[in-house]
DNA sequence: CTAAAAATGGGTATAAATACCCATTTTCAG
DNA sequence: CTGAAAATGGGTATTTATACCCATTTTTAG
C-alpha cells in the first residue's frame, strides 16, 4: 500500500513534536514536512505537495482560512484537515468553507486524527461526531427558517458596532462622527436586525462570537 | 546532579506525547507520570510527589484554577507550572494567585520550558518576557490608582452577566431567578462598577475579553 | 461568635435604547 | 444612466438601563 505523505504547518512545537512522534511509529505514513508559518508553507509547497496537510488555524502570519483558500486553489489535489482548538461552529463553517476536507481538534485522539487522515485521503471529509452535532445543532436553531438575510455589515455598521462595543452611547458615537443620532439609532437597528438579537448586550456577545467585532 | 522529577496534566494527547517525547531525550528530567485529568492527578500524588508539575488550565473535571490551589496547600514542595494556550493577563494573575510558580504557553520552545522548569525547581518564579509585559502593562493602564477594588465577581453576578449577554432583559432575569428587578438592576450596577465600564454593551465586550462570560 | 461581604429589596429620576412611522441624498454596480 | 442599496435625518412613544438615595437579611470568613 502506498504511503501517505504528510506536512504539518503548527507554530507550536509541542504540537509538532507529538505528530512527528507519533507518525514516527506509523508505517502508514510518511511525514514529509513541518512548517512553522504560512510563508515557508507555500514556499515548500512549491518544492514538493504532500496528500494530507494538517494545517493550524491560528498561525503567526497568515490566518489558516486564508492558507486553506490559497492552496486549496492552487494545489487542489492535497487534502487539507483543519487541526485547532477551535470548536466554534462558525470556524468550522468558514474552513469547510475555505476549502479544508477535514477538521479535527487538537485535543483528538490519536486514533481519530489517523482516521481523519485515511478519510480526507480517500476523498471523503471528516468531522468530530461532537462537532457534527455542534453544527447541527447551531444550524437548527439560528439558520431555520430565513435564509440569513444579510449576513454582512456594511462598512457603517461596522463602524458603529465597534464602537458601542468600546464603552460609547449613540450620541458620543454620533457626535464623533459628525452624524445625526437618528442616523446611529438607524444603523444600531439595522445591527439588531442582522443579529437577530433584541438588544445591546446580546448583539456584542455575538458579534464576538462571529468576529464582527472586537474586544 | 539530582534529577527533576516531573509530572504532567493535560488532556490533550498530543501534548503529553510532545513533553514525553521530549523528557526522553534529556538526562536532567525523569517524567514520573502524566495524568489526564484532575481527578487521576489527585490520586496519583498520594503515591509519590514529583519535584515540578505542568499543570493544564483547561481540564475535563477540575478547573487549573482549583487544582492549584489544592495542591500547593497540599503538597507545598511540589513546584507547580501552568501550561496552557491562554495568555491573558488575568489568567496568569488567578493561577499565580491560586499558588503557581510558573506560567508557560504551550506555543513555547524547548529551551523556555526547559528554563522554567529549572527556575521553579530553582524555588524561583518564572514567566515569559512577553507575558511579563502584558500583565506589567494591564497593570499600569487599568488599575493605576486603585488597587483593584473587586476584581472577582460573586456567584451572583457572574450568573447575571451571563443572562445579561445572552438576550435577556432585567426584567427576564429577575423573572426567572425568582427576584425583584431592583435586585438585578444592583447586580447590574455592580457588574458595571467592577469592570469599569459605562455601559452594558462595554460590559459583554469586556467580559468576554477576560473570560467572564462566554459567548 | 462577630464582623464583613454578599444578596436581597425599595423610591425616584434621568438617560439611553428600542420600536414604530416617515423622508432625502449619496454611492455604487449593472 | 438608472435603479438598488446604503447612508443620512426626523417625529413620537415606550421600554430599558443607569444613577443616585436608602434599608434588611443571609452568607461567609476569621
Amino acid at each position: 500500500m502506498k504511503k501517505i505523505d504528510i506536512a504539518i504547518v503548527d507554530d507550536h512545537p509541542l504540537i509538532q513534536k507529538g505528530l512527528h512522534d507519533m507518525f514516527r511509529y506509523l508505517d502508514r505514513f510518511n511525514l514529509i514536512a513541518g512548517y512553522n508559518d504560512g510563508a515557508s508553507l507555500l514556499e515548500g509547497l512549491k518544492q514538493r505537495q504532500p496528500h494530507i496537510l494538517l494545517l493550524d488555524i491560528h498561525l503567526p502570519d497568515h490566518s489558516g482560512e486564508t492558507l486553506a483558500r490559497i492552496i486549496s486553489k492552487s494545489y487542489p489535489s492535497i487534502g487539507i484537515i483543519a487541526l485547532t482548538n477551535l470548536d466554534n461552529v462558525y470556524y468550522i463553517r468558514s474552513m469547510f468553507k475555505a476549502g479544508v476536507q477535514g477538521y479535527v481538534l487538537k485535543t483528538a485522539s490519536e486514533e481519530v486524527i489517523i482516521e481523519a487522515i485515511e478519510k480526507v485521503y480517500a476523498g471523503e471529509q471528516f468531522l468530530e461526531a461532537k462537532l457534527k452535532e455542534l453544527v447541527l445543532q447551531a444550524t437548527l436553531s439560528e439558520g431555520g427558517n430565513q435564509r440569513q438575510p444579510h449576513l454582512l455589515l456594511t462598512k457603517r455598521e461596522q463602524e458603529v458596532l465597534q464602537m458601542i462595543a468600546s464603552n460609547m452611547t449613540s450620541k458620543e458615537i454620533a457626535e464623533t462622527l459628525f452624524l445625526s443620532k437618528r442616523t446611529i439609532d438607524h444603523h444600531r437597528n439595522n445591527l439588531l436586525l442582522k443579529l437577530d438579537v433584541k438588544n445591546t448586550a446580546a448583539l456584542i456577545a455575538k458579534a464576538i462570537k462571529l468576529g464582527l467585532a472586537h474586544t
